[in-house]
DNA sequence: ACGCCTTTGAAGAGC
DNA sequence: GCTCTTCAAAGGCGT
């Protein structure tokens, strides 16, 4: 159990995020009784170490959430309560502190965004970077409405979309967990891709393999939590598996992917069909266990398509601007629950694959070149507004985030 | 075909 | 302990 007795350690990022986020000057808005401090939040991770802890209500969590944030009714009424249910008994201690924000639709379907008007970058001479970093932010920008001050209806999303992959539906929602990289791509292909609108879904759909839909979770985690699941337990062990996203323990694994990366993944994932590869090659091709995606990547993972849709937007760097401005306008809560969801991530990453290191798919994207590198962080340092911080990316909503 | 861009967070390496 | 680097996702874009 390499981690799970680090407790808080691997909370750092979020206490710290959580400590920016004081610095931000957000706190006007929130909720007083259910105000997420730090202290709750390092609780509620490390109950989370606790794998074995007892039961919680989820209909009371879910009531008290509700109670705090009436907004949330109208989430849990929703299948997410399904998997509340389901969630390993050692989330409900911290699920009653935070259920609205975990698990629940939309997180943010009503908090202000404040698009700031000017793109990131400073005056002065540009390089052809420089020009290309213009152009997207100025494309994203393009697209925005007009900021609008004062609060905006929330955006005409189906919070069905944050179905939880834990009982993941076979149709296409998306469903927002720790799990989705191991669940919903390479699970339950062909039902749905996440971040796909939903015509690519579709045609996706189309080549879906009969026997999917016969999957009842891709990742049914006992309710005692993620430590008792074993390789022989619910896992989908396909034959066609073998070979591709197959774990060594048998469990296939979509953080496991072939070693030529997406493509092939992607051929698996659509097809499910072995490929007529030759063997050799396919001995020679050591399968990718890939890192478990961060708070951040849950959540982008969860609302790119949303923010797609709201900004008519498809380059990924534009969108990911986006989608960082929203997320530092996140309350805490909301991203506590990513944070959570990025902790169970680790977890089960930890106990899936035990020896592995992220070290040990370094070297396999190439490398920006050293200059770039020097470049980005010289700009960083000059420029610091212009970095994570800067404030100034539109959130696309026609709402803003004051900075 | 392949790498870059862009974001945040986690983790490893090096000092 | 701190800083730096790399990777994780994503899809348009440039070479």
């Amino acid at each position: 159990m390499p981690q799970l007795g680090s407790g808080g350690g691997d909370d750092l990022g979020a206490t710290d995020e959580m400590l920016a986020f004081k610095d931000e000057g957000e706190q006007e808005e929130k909720i007083p009784e259910n105000a997420f401090t730090e202290r709750d939040l390092a609780d509620l991770k490390s109950s989370l170490v606790n794998e074995s802890e007892g039961s919680g209500s989820p209909a009371a969590a879910a009531a008290a959430a509700a109670a705090a944030d009436p907004e949330a009714i109208r989430r849990v009424q929703d299948p997410h309560r399904v998997y509340q249910e389901k969630l390993p008994d050692h989330m409900d201690d911290g699920m009653k502190h935070q259920d609205p924000g975990m698990y629940k639709g939309s997180a943010y379907s009503g908090y202000p965004f404040l698009m700031l008007s000017d793109p990131y970058l400073p005056n002065g001479s540009m390089s052809p970077l420089d020009v290309s970093k213009q152009r997207r932010a100025v494309a994203a920008a393009a697209l925005l409405p007009a900021a609008q001050p004062g609060p905006d209806p929330p955006p005409p999303f189906s919070l069905q979309s944050n179905k939880v992959p834990v009982v993941q539906p076979s149709h296409g929602v998306h469903p927002l967990t720790p799990l989705i990289p191991y669940s919903n791509d390479h699970f339950s292909h062909g039902s749905h891709s996440p971040h796909l609108p939903a015509d690519i879904s579709q045609k996706q759909a189309v080549h879906r393999p009969s026997q999917t839909s016969d999957i009842p979770g891709f990742y049914p985690l006992p309710p005692a939590g993620v430590s008792q699941i074993t390789p022989s337990m619910g896992w989908f062990t396909h034959p066609l598996m073998l070979g591709s996203g197959m774990h060594t323990t048998g469990i296939p694994h979509p953080a496991i992917v072939p070693h030529s990366g997406k493509q092939e993944m992607e051929h698996y994932d659509r097809n499910m069909k072995p490929q007529p590869e030759p063997k050799r090659e396919k001995e020679a091709k050591k399968p990718t266990i890939k890192k478990p995606l961060n708070a951040f990547m849950l959540y982008m993972k969860e609302m790119r398509a949303k923010v797609i849709a709201e900004c008519t937007l498809k380059e990924s760097a534009a969108i990911n601007q986006i989608l960082g401005r929203r997320w530092h306008a996140l309350s805490r809560e909301e991203q506590a629950k990513y944070y959570e969801l990025a902790r169970k991530e680790r977890q089960l990453h930890m106990q899936l694959y035990p020896g592995w290191s992220a070290r040990d798919n370094y070297g396999k994207k190439k490398r920006r070149t050293r200059e770039k590198q020097q470049d980005s962080n010289s700009a960083k340092k000059s420029t610091p507004s212009s970095g994570r911080d800067s404030g100034k990316e539109p959130l696309c909503s026609s709402t803003q985030v004051d900075h």
